[in-house]
RNA sequence: GUGGCCGUAGCUCAGUCGGUUAGAGCGCCAGGUUGUGGCCCUGGAGGUCGGGGGUUCGAUCCCCCUCGGUCACCCCA
């Protein structure tokens, strides 16, 4: 920790003082204007869709007690490898969230609210992994959490939300893939029966699934290298694990889907990062991006995980969806158009900017957007802006209407003409233009 | 963590087989039009050619390292 020699770009400079401009570190991105004006209304849409089912906003913190996480599961890269771990002052061993489940369920252990409890969170998610496209070590997950009920319909009610939540911001292609994992037991006994058929072909795996086979023999199941792929074809299937009850439940959820008219497709070599993870367990895909991260959002039940954070036997389902990868998608098909601003009328005053200040504040009053220049610029830098601005109408103050105490309402986006109000009647011509257009 | 490719203006990119003051388009600012944006014309600002070291009379160009980006693997949203 007391090495004195810089290793960054700055070998002349003291640690950590680079020479250059500061950067954000790698992995993480800013949002700014005007695309963030898309992830605005991601996430109230989100927001809207969920709150409609009785999803209330749950706002936990973005770290915790390095433990929380550690309970995931011993097979869980993003515990056991992508976390972003650290002490604070008070030399407590905390980690920031590396996905959003885990502290949603410290909150129902914590605070043992009545059951179903249903609530949903927008909050950024670390991973500290190599980053690529749609793959960050800071990116933002929606998601929602229904603990207390081991009712099939809840598992199918939260999978209808999230194509719901798509198809509201417009995204057209979204397929969905689902398997089951039964119980623990079960999941147990199917890790063992894949584990020693694997053992049968050990040499037919690509080499770097060989290891995986005997550790971690779920994960083979999805691996991309071609030659792994042909044994998986015909490895054994977890659907020959379950038992009547288990198989019941599946079944239920894939009638549920059916009768929302929501479409899917089984695949019984599906599994999922998290260890945690009991009967259903779902994907939405979007075939617009990249093989290697075109999982736009994923979940599925967590019947263990509440006991396993210290509170009472719970039954629990979710998803959580990716704001970056929902974006992309969006960008691939062209969807979710939104305006980049919210200003209607912008306010040229080229006298002293008195009227200008004024004028703004009683339109952003009466619930109008409005916008002006500052810094005393002339009228053609005024009027650019305004144009700039988005704004459909400009009000322009010249020392002509100062005098006569009107305003000059000029259409920006329509060919009439431009028009002269009293100062007085402008909030009302100003509203009127704008709802007849 | 492993490997491939790429770093020239705010953005998208030319360029130099190593040679004087590094260019374009878009964007930005100003003027043409001292009261009018979007089109047009003119001018201007803006660059440690990612950073450090090396080779050379001379490096944006060649070599090494490093940082960053990107893509793939691993894994995942």
């Amino acid at each position: 920790m007391s090495d004195p020699e810089p290793t960054a770009a700055a070998p002349a400079g003291p640690v950590g003082t680079p020479a250059g401009p500061f950067r954000a570190p790698v992995g993480v991105h800013d949002v700014i204007p005007p695309a963030s004006a898309r992830w605005e209304a991601v996430v109230a849409t989100f927001a809207d869709t969920v709150g409609r089912a009785g999803y209330g906003l749950c706002q936990s913190p973005m770290f915790e007690d390095i433990g929380v996480f550690a309970r995931m599961g011993e097979g869980t890269d993003v515990v056991t490898k992508e976390m972003y771990e650290f002490r604070d002052r008070g030399d407590r061993h905390l980690a920031l969230r590396p996905e959003g489940t885990a502290s949603v369920v410290r909150a129902f252990v914590e605070h043992r609210p009545t059951t179903p409890w249903k609530v949903w969170y927008a909050s950024p998610v670390f991973r500290y992994e190599k980053p690529q496209s749609g793959r960050y070590r800071q990116h933002h997950q929606l998601g929602v959490e229904a603990i207390g009920s081991a009712d099939p319909d809840l598992d199918v009610e939260v999978m209808v939300l999230l194509a719901d939540f798509y198809a509201a911001i417009g995204l057209r292609q979204t397929p969905l893939v689902v398997n089951t994992l039964g119980t623990p037991a079960q999941r147990t006994d199917y890790a063992a029966r894949l584990s020693a058929w694997f053992g049968q072909h050990l040499g037919d795996l690509d080499p770097v699934d060989q290891a995986k086979a005997t550790d971690h023999p779920l994960r083979v199941l999805d691996s991309k290298k071609r030659a792994t792929r042909s044994v998986v074809a015909h490895a054994p299937s977890i659907l020959d694990s379950l038992d009547d009850e288990a198989l019941a439940h599946f079944d239920r959820v894939q009638a549920g889907l059916s009768a929302a008219g929501v479409e899917f497709t089984v695949d019984p070599r599906m599994v999922r990062g998290l260890d945690y993870y009991t009967h259903t367990l779902f994907e939405f895909r979007s075939p617009a991006l990249s093989e290697a991260q075109n999982t736009i959002g994923g979940g599925g039940r967590f019947d263990g995980l509440v006991e396993a954070l210290g509170g009472p036997a719970t039954a629990a389902v979710g998803f959580g969806t990716g704001i970056e990868r929902v974006l992309l998608a969006c960008d691939a098909e062209g969807a979710l158009e939104v305006a980049a601003s919210k200003v209607k009328v912008f306010v040229v005053d080229v006298v002293d900017g008195h009227a200008a200040a004024a004028i703004t504040i009683q339109l952003r009053r009466a619930g109008i957007g409005a916008d002006r220049a500052f810094d005393g610029r002339s009228m053609k830098a005024q009027m650019k802006a305004a144009d700039r601005s988005g704004a459909d109408y400009a009000v322009i103050i010249g020392a002509e209407e100062a005098q006569a105490g009107t305003a000059t309402l000029r259409p920006l986006r329509s060919t009439g003409d431009q028009t002269s109000v009293a100062r007085a009647d402008l909030v009302d011509a100003v509203r009127r233009r704008l709802t007849d257009a």
